[in-house]
DNA sequence: GTCATTTATGGTAGCGCTATCATTAATTCT
DNA sequence: AGAATTAATGATAGCGCTACCATAAATGAC
């Protein structure tokens, strides 16, 4: 008894082979077409772009992967989509991905490595040409699989350590050093800082000691400490500034991680009374754009996440193979005056 | 001249074939246990699970999707990635994917609905098992494939029209309906208005819409408006607010479409010595966490944004087969009444 | 015990494209 | 003109998994 139409096929949707056949040329001959790879007569060329318009066709990526043993996903695991600063590193490689066949997957890792590592595996079961991921930690399983992998490896944010392939980002501990460093040449002396717990944050707590190291240096210590258990958010900041005060309120500094609980700081300042600089410094990390258009534009660290997001893809974009020689691309920082510090 | 080894094939990845030969198995037997398909033995299961174990076999996608023309890739299309409204709804859709085998694959279509067909028919490629995307307008070749595609399709934000296949959002006209409704009945008399372009943004021109049939039940009319042709943003917000002022000093309320330039209109305020509320009023839209931790939480209308990308990720994760019936699930609007209008 | 049904396992063609080798045609060099 | 090189095109096996049909074993009903 003969099999019956094989219902693994659409016969509606066209594939290459109706396009070479409608075309006139082999399969193979459309495909270099439609790769735009090797050599191929523009009068040819022609004849296949008409028939891949006149019957709509769309490639077919996963065949292309699995004959190829590549594909044209880029992973992208990001540790949080909780605030702008991620979605702002996303905006950057979608930016870079823009008229690339490449596409983004998107895990978000909660800044857990052992979310990352699971994350991470079931991405790899697409091939992806690239993998981005957030810092140079990961469980010791994932590291294996960045370093034996046939993908090319973006590490962002941090440059301070060996990445496997790229790293692209900041030295978070010279940024905390120069805050450090900053608010002790503008006069600061009483130093506070007031954050959520950094012990998955790997960066935060760069920054925090980069900040301890500036003010050892300068003769000085953080005279209090506040910290948050849950996530970052605007209304922590502002709780923990109030209770942090309530601690230690000869403060004349406080050293947030981020933008969002600094602002969270002035919102509290103006609620108590309280004269941002003249009373109290405020400084944030992140430099965002809602911080710089409060009317004191808040004193923060600039970090340039689209652009840390825009370089590595377009660094990983240059070549499928990985090159000999690790990379790191600073990216820098700016030191935003600003008003509250 | 025999062929060469065949250079597609790397050795050293284990593949489905592997684990079957290690488990004693068929390579069909090893895949329904990958799978967790079809009747399977106890003893058989653990068998297969050792020896994939054992291997560290990673199921190839792409070989899977090609044979059963389906994937586990979900293709989700935002608007923009510029503040947190669309990171909120991709966040709600990656906490619904978690522990499924579903990933998300992102683009970015700047509210242009030719730009969303573009990347429409490149995530086509990878025949997807849902497309996600925002609003009910979309090209007409875009909803031409969105219409005759074997996938589930999830129109985000907005449920005031025909759906291809499942609507999760609010109606946006009804919201701004009832900000006019509630500012009306909250006496203020004198309203402006003050946004960016909406030629792009049907969302927004529907709560523009809402507000104007609002108003005009109450015999009342936008006394002025101002327009930023530019993308939103806090700052763009404080400029707005000094710039309708500046035109119309007289206003009692200026309703913006966003909490982001809602908030540049606060900050305008406060350097202009405005008291918000008692001496104008202002109302956002979205209900962002950052305006309600602000001293005078903002007064807005609160857009479940979380809520609306988990909704639809899980109402699409019920069936690969699209029902007969087109599902609208709103999730509704809270008005925020805060303490700026 | 026999027959019918359910459970468990197996064989393989095929999904749509591409890596690789092969052939032919056109161009360049001597 | 002939040889060498380059450009253009073609044939097909195979990528790794699964849809579908087939067979065998186990279980339940009479």
């Amino acid at each position: 008894m003969p099999r019956k139409r094989n219902a693994h096929r659409n016969p509606d949707i066209p594939t290459l082979a109706d396009v070479a056949r409608l075309a006139g040329v082999s399969d193979i001959t459309a495909s270099r077409v439609v790769r735009s790879e090797g050599p191929i007569a523009e009068a040819t060329r022609a004849r296949v772009l008409s028939a891949i318009a006149e019957l709509g066709y769309i490639p077919n990526r996963a065949a292309g992967s699995l004959a190829s043993s590549a594909s044209t996903l880029m992973s992208v695991l990001l540790p949080s989509l909780s605030n702008i600063v991620f979605p702002d590193v996303l905006r950057g490689i979608h930016t870079a991905l823009t008229e690339t066949a490449f596409q983004p997957v998107i895990g978000v890792t909660d800044y857990d490595p052992l979310i990352e590592e699971r994350i991470l595996l079931s991405f790899l079961a697409w091939q992806p040409a690239a993998v981005i991921l957030a810092g140079l930690h990961h469980t010791p399983n994932a590291r294996r699989h960045l370093e034996h992998g046939r993908f090319r490896v973006a590490e962002l944010m941090d440059i301070d350590g060996d990445p496997v392939d790229i790293a692209v980002g900041m030295s978070h501990r010279q940024a905390g050093y120069d805050t450090g460093k900053h608010l002790v040449t503008r006069g600061y002396r009483r130093f506070g800082y007031a954050g959520h717990s950094i012990v998955s944050d790997d960066r935060a707590r760069a920054r925090y000691e980069g900040l301890c190291a500036a003010l050892q240096e300068a003769g000085l210590v953080l005279i209090a400490e506040e910290r948050f258990p849950g996530s970052s958010s605007t209304m922590a900041g502002r709780n923990l500034l109030e209770a942090i005060l309530r601690k230690a309120p000869d403060l004349d500094v406080v050293v947030f991680p981020n933008d969002d609980m600094a602002m969270g700081g002035i919102f509290h300042c103006q609620h108590a009374g309280i004269t941002p600089k003249a009373q109290l410094g405020i400084f944030g990390f992140n430099g965002l754009d809602i911080g710089q258009a409060m009317p004191l534009p808040l004193s923060s660290i600039l970090s340039k996440r689209f652009l840390i997001g825009k370089t590595a893809a377009e660094k990983l974009l240059e070549s499928r193979e990985r090159p000999a020689e690790k990379t790191i691309i600073n990216t820098g920082y700016d030191i935003i005056e600003g008003a509250t510090a």
